[in-house]
DNA sequence: CGTTCTTTGTCAACGGTGTTGACATCGTCT
DNA sequence: AGACGATGTCAACACCGTTGACAAAGAACG
């Protein structure tokens, strides 16, 4: 069996996390996949933890890479569907977020596409580090939210939107009207869907920040 | 020592996860501040999660409370900043955000009281669903970010926002141009100004919405 | 009252986890 | 050839969530 490579370990842990999930993911069962033992590990990543974040790191790969530059929204806009796609793709990612961020290259060239884009729009300095804050929040923090179902197949997510939105309708029609009344059109459209969906308000909100002041 | 009941266990759990942090809580530990066997915390409990589970929907309690009516968008508003708060005070939440459905009761009330107040500003059904979990998306995810950092003292926090300032100053002025010249200016104001803003600027987008049908 | 039956606490144990230290191996360089 | 550092292997530690068997303690009922 070749040598074991940060990189070739990274590869087997995506695909470890691909076939048994995120929560079952260990270090043993990664060492099984490469079919080595799975202390040896440790002498490509002080811990579980670092390899985590080095499979972040190549899930972002690339993200800031031919992003279309006609508008600012519109570029925006991509590379948060991007950096969302990414983060479903990759637990590990949306599971970093809560412990302190590691500041990889790849997260840095997003700062820097963001910022560089909303100064050309016209925002003003304080302005401008606010709306990228927003939608960094919206767009990590919502990919967070929706990394364990978007892990599901797409017959036992579908099954789950259907339990919950049962949940709501077979609650009591008086102490909660409008939950019983909406129950059948919450969680409208895909996870993605209702994502940009929110992103586009946000962005919304923020181009009339822009408005006030035509220079 | 007194029977163990739903109660108990709850307050003693906050307890100790106030004393070793979220990561380092478990039900051995739980045992232990009980006073009792860990296991049988499993008669009240079917399981861990349930438990944290729990604990979520207490720190949630009275966030429906008295919220001002006078119009939805204060009335979202507020209570959004105040589900920020239970989160951030009780790790436990943010950690459950996971695939959790809201089944407990005040879960419930909070979606009730969203989906009432924008059927009432006018919003029809599906836009209504859409705001709602864009609202939702936002406030619950910006929480899950920040709750590490808000579990840090302030003067660590200010250390920790001063350290990413310098590293973002620090880096090569060619590449990341921006990034260098705003330094100084990420991270504006406290993390609850930063998610006020982006929620203001997200009402802002969805209020539009409503606008171009006046009925 | 006695006798079931259900609930609750205790104990030991199972199978899993991340991680460490000692030991063997192997490639490279002097 | 010999030394040495890097890498792989193995056993073990200290935990973890959870389960099943068993005992005590009430509650329900004739």
């Amino acid at each position: 069996m070749a040598r074991l490579t940060p990189d070739r370990i990274v590869s087997a842990a995506i695909d470890v996390i691909g076939e048994v999930g995120f929560e079952q993911f260990s270090v043993r069962k990664l060492g099984d996949a490469l079919e080595a033992d799975p202390t040896a590990i440790y002498r490509h990543f002080r811990s579980k933890d670092a390899l985590l974040r080095a499979m972040g790191d190549r899930g972002l790969a690339g993200v800031t890479d031919n992003l279309p530059t006609s508008s600012w929204r519109g570029c925006i806009r991509e590379l948060c569907v991007r950096i969302r796609a990414a983060n479903l793709a990759q637990p590990a990612l949306a599971a970093l977020v809560r412990g302190a961020p590691p500041r990889h290259r790849n997260e840095l060239l997003i700062t820097e596409t963001m910022l560089g884009q909303l100064c050309a729009a016209g925002f003003d300095t304080l302005t401008a580090a606010e709306a990228y804050h927003a939608v960094i929040e919206l767009t990590i923090g919502s990919a967070t939210i929706d990394s364990t179902l978007a892990s599901m197949a797409a017959s036992e997510r579908d099954q789950t939107y259907a339990e919950w939105r049962s949940d709501y309708a077979a609650l009591d029609a008086e102490a909660f009207p409008h939950s019983v009344a909406m129950a059948a059109s919450l969680y409208p459209g895909t996870a993605d869907d209702r994502f940009v969906f929110a992103l586009d308000r946000l962005l919304d909100g923020l181009a009339a920040q822009l408005v006030p002041r035509p220079s």
